[in-house]
RNA sequence: GGGCAAUUAGUUCAGUGGUAGAACGUUCGCUUCACAUGCGAAAGGCCGCUGGUUCGAUUCCAGCAUUGCCUACCA
């Protein structure tokens, strides 16, 4: 855009408001208009009249993240009511923030580096954190700017990141507190262990896929007859401590208690009991490896058996796979294949087909590996978030959701909070240099060893999952006052697979911390697909991008597509409703230009007898039908209802039937019939506000009114 | 394997115990002084299949089929 342009538009601005001519263009206008409203401070609360409260809790976007159409719907939806209750003249806080992402955000930098030839290890830990630093700062905000393209209300000036110092103090405090507690602990399990990205890895990170593989049937052989047992790993042999039967399973009950020998190693192993093995599958017979099964290490606790590590976290034999050693797995399987053939210990081979465990990030090949990771113990904490739910202190929206909630926190395991990786929290856990493995927890780092009293104690190089920080988000880094304020809120809401990730996590970390739930709602929103029903991806290319839709046609109509066709199910996107919302922003436009062309400078007649037509009544009360109708469904969640609604009375209601007869009515009952437009026009502004913010407070700013505010406070 | 949900017009979806509605699309007619991103009109559906309850079912129940999502996981 070059100069005189610019100065033509400014010149415009006037006639722009004045509805200069043709369609509605929201280009340059919706930048304009969210300025406005950010300047004038009523996106903080504490700018807001009243003492009722409404508080939602934005779900976090990863800094990593750009605006993708799922976004648009955690997004749309919250501002909707977030508009509502503002109008409504209650104080509406909306706390956004960004998180910090460990694995993602480790992962996206490390590849911006390797594109430059730099390799996080050549960087050594300390510059390769600061670089991600760097990054966050020129990037991490990106998705924030674009949630206000799309209108977002949220009081960015107290937008939080989930590594700010005080919310990292907030973290320190939680990790110690649990320590203090006893239900922090250290140990050894066989955890989902990524290869490539060296870390462990949560059950909610992993990915699967099916492969084609084989069973292989070997013999495990004794002095009187042996075992057959099948497997789909045969390199995990060398780790084996016993084998496996089912109790019921008569075919073995005479073997049980004995040993085998395992090949190869030549090592004697117990056959033993255990419910979890099926009869039906392969010989019903089970080789038990603890150390690279994570079923088989929960068996190996339940009859104490010993872990044989045979593959190491770079994916590889370790030393006691013997002449295996240093092999990568799939190597010593083909080895170890030929060696079984040469004993003839191989009895068959079948084709098998399965789902292997994959790297949510990377793609690839999950190895479970013994590792030692800090626990943090799950009974009390699942018991309470149960209990909320249970009593109805928090409400899950559908309830049907509540079943998996249940499900997923009664049967819970120990959740292994600590990650193998450099981006995220470091564990406030201090080590002895001289005294291996004797440590201390506490915010802050040791003046003295306690153990040895001389050495620089060490922090502990892991770091916290994620999910343990944003676990915190409602509370952590608030000030003490808006805690007093604003804890606790009203309502989270987002896509179905983040319930038990993170809406769970929240509210037993309120209810620990804070003895308070953290919200009165979850509402659990629908998933977008494509149009015909499949799950969107980056890689298919099938992804739905919601800024190109706000460049095309502006935000209040890819706002409009998103809440029309929000119905609670999930969506298969439909791109016509996108278009279906611009027309309607030009329906509203020119119909409020009707308005206001023949109301400006009429002079009206006071002494005339005001006179409602059939049709003024009807539309009056089709008006404060609707408007109650709108209430409703906003406060019930039901958006896309009454967003049709809307769209049906201004349209069809006001539009085509009433500014219709209103031509008519000009002739012999002016008065009333200016009067009616005027405020039906006004009233369906402000009932619209709340869905299509840009527009209707553009409008709503051409009217000369005396003591004109905001829109956006516009009592309702 | 378990759980949840969906199946209605060409498409995306509402909806109801008495044989169905919207949006977009399609067809026809309109440059009617807010809007052709418009107005008016029309066509278009054995409401997935099979059985049951009922005077009557698209709506309630059961089974089946298809699809999707969540979750678990079998070596």
């Amino acid at each position: 855009m070059n100069k005189t342009e610019n100065n033509e538009n400014d010149k415009s601005t006037e006639s722009q408001f004045l509805f200069g001519a043709g369609a509605y263009d929201p280009k340059p206008i919706e930048p304009k208009i969210y300025e406005l409203w950010e300047k004038s401070g009523f996106f903080n609360p504490d700018n807001l009249p009243g003492k009722k409260t409404y508080v939602v809790y934005m779900p976090l976007p990863n800094v990593t993240g750009t605006l993708h159409i799922g976004h648009a719907l955690d997004n749309t939806l919250p501002d909707i009511l977030i508009r509502y209750y503002r109008m409504k003249g209650i104080k509406t806080l909306w706390l956004p923030g960004t998180d910090h992402a460990g694995i993602a955000t480790q992962y996206v930098v490390e590849k911006e580096l390797k594109k430059k030839g730099i390799s996080k290890f050549e960087l050594g830990r300390e510059k390769f954190v600061e670089k991600i630093w760097e990054w966050k700062k020129e990037y991490g905000n990106l998705i924030l700017e674009q949630l206000k393209k799309l209108g977002v209300s949220a009081d960015w000036s107290r937008n939080r990141f989930t590594m700010d110092e005080t919310y990292a103090k907030d973290v320190k405090k939680a990790f110690v507190h649990y320590y203090k507690k006893g239900w922090l602990y250290q140990g050894l399990r066989t955890v989902n262990w990524c290869p490539r990205c060296g870390t462990s890895l949560s059950e909610l990170e992993l990915e699967y896929k099916d492969e084609e593989t084989k069973l292989w049937y070997i013999k495990y052989p004794s002095k009187d007859s042996g075992v057959v047992i099948a497997t789909t790993r045969p390199e995990t042999m060398l780790g084996d401590t016993a084998i496996a039967v089912n109790p019921k399973d008569e075919r073995f009950k005479k073997l049980v208690g004995k040993t085998v020998t395992l090949p190869i190693v030549n090592r004697e192993i117990l056959i033993i009991e255990d419910e979890v093995i099926d009869e039906e599958f392969g010989t019903g017979a089970v080789k038990v490896t603890p150390a690279h099964d994570i079923a088989d290490f929960e068996i190996s606790e339940r009859h104490k058996l010993p872990i044989i590590q045979v593959i190491d976290e770079r994916g590889r034999m370790t030393k006691e796979a013997g002449e295996y050693k240093g092999l990568k797995t799939i190597e010593a399987r083909e080895k170890i294949i030929e060696e079984l053939i040469k004993l003839n210990l191989l009895i068959k081979t079948e084709r098998y087909s399965h789902r292997i465990t994959i790297c949510y990030r990377c793609g690839s090949i999950i190895e479970p590996i013994p590792s030692k990771q800090w626990f943090l113990k799950m009974n009390e904490l699942a018991k309470k978030a149960i209990k909320a739910v249970r009593k109805g202190k928090i409400k899950i929206i559908p309830k049907n959701f509540e079943a998996p909630y249940f499900a997923w926190l009664q049967t819970i395991r120990d959740w292994t909070v600590s990650r193998q990786i450099w981006w995220g929290h470091q564990l406030p856990a201090w080590f002895c240099k001289n005294n291996s493995g004797k440590f201390e927890v506490g915010e802050n780092k040791p003046k003295k060893c306690p153990f040895c009293n001389q050495c620089e104690m060490e922090q502990s190089p892991d770091v916290l999952d994620t999910w343990f920080s944003s676990a915190l988000w409602p509370f952590a880094g608030l000030s003490e006052k808006d805690l007093k304020n604003y804890y606790p809120g009203d309502l989270v809401m987002n896509a179905r697979e983040i319930l038990n990730l993170w809406d769970a996590r929240m509210i037993y970390s309120g209810l620990e911390f804070k003895k308070e739930i953290p919200f009165k709602n979850v509402l659990i929103h629908g998933t977008i697909l494509t149009k015909d029903g499949k799950r969107m991806s980056k890689s298919l290319g099938t992804g739905i991008d919601p800024l190109k839709y706000i460049e095309q046609y502006g935000a209040d109509a890819t706002r409009f597509a998103v809440i029309w066709q929000a119905n609670g199910q999930d969506i298969h996107w439909n791109e016509a409703a996108v278009v279906a919302g611009r027309k309607f922003t030009n329906k509203i436009w020119n119909a409020a230009r009707f308005v206001v062309e023949k109301t400006k400078n009429v002079k009206i007649n006071n002494n005339n007898p005001k006179v409602k037509s059939e049709a003024d009544k009807k539309i009056l009360e089709s008006l404060s039908k609707i408007k109650k109708d709108i209430e409703r469904n906003i406060e019930n969640f039901e958006f896309s209802k009454a967003l049709h609604e809307l769209y049906d009375f201004f349209w069809h209601e006001f539009c085509d039937i009433y500014i219709e007869t209103s031509k008519k009515q000009f002739e012999n009952n002016k008065e009333i019939t200016i009067e009616t437009l005027d405020y039906v026009l006004k009233e369906s502004l402000k009932i619209l506000h709340p869905f299509m913010p840009f527009i209707t407070e553009q409008i709503y700013q051409t009217f000369k009114t005396k003591n004109k505010q905001l829109l956006l406070i516009e009592s309702w």
